[in-house]
DNA sequence: GTTGACCTTGGAGTTTACTCAAAGGTTTAT
DNA sequence: ATAAACCTTTGAGTAAACTCCAAGGTCAAC
């Protein structure tokens, strides 16, 4: 299988399988006599791995971590592969919690706003803005 | 008012100062003799409110907006400030829906894994991401 | 045998919001 | 008068994950 036929077979681009190639997430693969690369059942494999891991919200530094780990699966244990899903659950989490502050102050200053075609003189989400300490975060 | 000043009221840096005048958001400042930035409250005031906005979650790009409009009041309607705030709003929600749906995958992941010494080889994380279609997203 | 689709490499560009460094000029305090 | 603390500019670097381009080599079809 040349690169054209794994990326379609995957919906990614060739340029991602040649980036994650040249960043050690996917391992080299053979080269036919002209150079071109050759991908096995094995890479398409380790591919899904990668794009699964991706979908679940890891990056692809985290992803690099769990596929060394999976690669010497006898060097590692359960607790450590916990960690990292754990870890990278507390970042997700604390992501949250910042955008819904955003959502909330934005909620309040869109209620406050009356949205209509009056000159945006005495917008209250600019008058807001330029000085509230109160209802802002 | 140099910018040293400035920055240490405003608990910023003044690298930032200087990155935000060159990118539109802090107008001109007069210079002194030997050149120096020399800041008026109403500099300060204008940073308050690009820091408040940024607080709400605008990135500096909307806040750029924002300033236009807040600068040309006349020529614009509090609909239009209503509608870049609900915009953003809706990113904001749709992240927070994406990282839900990560947060709600890590947890399926962490929950099935036992977190021990034990080797990885048997790891349900690992496996999962190797196979399943189910559980994941 | 030549078009067109495919492959190669290296390197640059994108986005966001800074942050740091170098090399130098100015002000303030002692 | 000199050291410390400030200020200036330009330009480069950072993270993340690609994406695009140029210049060229290869392969299959008609
Ligand atoms: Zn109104
Ligand atoms: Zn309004
Ligand atoms: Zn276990
Ligand atoms: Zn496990």
């Amino acid at each position: 299988m040349k690169i054209g036929e794994l990326a379609k077979r995957l919906d990614i681009s060739t340029d991602t399988l040649r980036y994650y190639e040249k960043h050690g997430l996917l391992s080299f693969s053979e080269r036919s006599e002209s150079g071109y690369r050759i991908y096995s059942p094995k890479h398409e494999k380790q591919m899904q791995f990668i794009l699964r891991a991706k979908a679940v919200g890891f990056s692809l530094k985290e992803i690099q971590e769990l596929l060394e780990i999976k690669l010497e699966k006898q060097q590692h244990s359960c607790g450590e592969v916990k960690q990292l899903t754990l870890q990278k659950r507390q970042t997700v989490r604390d992501k949250i919690a910042e955008l819904k502050r955003f959502e909330k102050s934005l909620s309040l200053l869109a209620d406050a706003c009356c949205g209509g075609p009056e000159l945006a003189t005495g917008c209250s989400i600019l008058t807001t803005l330029e000085a509230a300490d109160d209802i802002v975060i």
